[in-house]
DNA sequence: ATGGTGGCACCGCCA
């Protein structure tokens, strides 16, 4: 049996977070770090510092926005990027692995951005598309993990004023449908887990209201989640909230789970 | 209180 340590963190921009995340990684001893809103093109992903670093790493961005990568201590295996289903690849949301032989799938899911907009169907759709993604390419009673930011708060407690923020698009009856039905295909949500119940729990604060850690004004919009088999191996999950205590944060902070594999 | 901030882009988009 040997640990096996997994990250996610949502970097909103890889670039200014460069020094925070191998900073971070110096002394996590994590095997992968899932980082979502990359914000950069392939031909300007910061590729030498993070080798330099000694990570391997693998990348899908565009311009401006989203954008997905691994970092791996080991080199990963069976690289993909983005969905297979004859819609769009959107590679810039999902990238997908094998770390040490468990099979990593990392996802930044569409925001939604208003309900009544084409971008909430968008996101509603996705995660229908997530789980024919699972069906396809994996099994439920296998090792797999999933992570990322999913851009849904699954429970009251995972939002600071649920009866204020229900409605969100992040905080919406039919986006917690959706990311429930790809649940049901087989998934633990690993740091519910091992904190049940437990209010106050956040790993996304709004850049855009005052003193939002001070007032815990906070939002549990990343996730790692493993299926049973991998879940009944779960030692840990903590989220990083000192990781927070940088120069330049990012407005989501990072979150760990621990396996024995 | 229908704003606010931050990042990347370019004269606004996205979260």
């Amino acid at each position: 049996m040997n640990p096996f340590k997994i990250a996610t963190f949502n970097a909103n921009s890889i670039r200014v977070r460069l020094k925070q995340i191998l900073d971070w990684l110096a002394h996590e001893k994590v095997d992968v770090l899932c980082v979502q809103e990359t914000k950069v093109q392939d031909k300007d992903f910061p590729v030498e510092p993070i080798r330099e670093a000694g990570w391997h790493v693998v990348f899908r961005g565009q311009k401006s926005y989203a954008g997905v990568a691994m970092l791996c201590r080991e080199k990963p295996e069976a690289v993909a990027y983005g969905f297979d289903d004859g819609g769009e690849p959107d590679v810039a949301r999902l990238i997908s692995a094998t770390v040490r032989g468990i099979p990593v799938v990392n996802t930044y899911v569409p925001q939604g951005r208003k309900v009544d907009s084409e971008h909430f169907e968008y996101k509603l759709a996705w995660f229908g598309r997530m789980r024919h993604f699972f069906e396809q390419n994996y099994r439920p009673d296998r090792p797999l993990v999933w992570v990322g930011d999913f851009n849904v708060a699954v429970e009251d407690i995972d939002v600071y004023d649920p009866q204020r923020l229900r409605g969100h698009v992040d905080f919406h009856p039919a986006v917690q449908a959706a990311l429930e039905k790809v649940r049901e295909w087989g998934f633990v949500d690993i740091f519910r887990h091992h904190h049940p119940g437990e209010p106050d729990h956040y790993t996304y604060w709004d850049y855009r209201t005052r003193n939002p850690i001070e007032r815990n004004r906070g939002w549990r919009v990343d996730h790692i989640w493993a299926t049973e088999s991998l879940a009944e191996r779960s030692t840990d999950c903590w989220i990083d909230v000192e990781a927070r205590k940088h120069e330049r944060p990012s407005d989501h902070t990072f979150m760990v789970a621990e396996f024995q594999i």
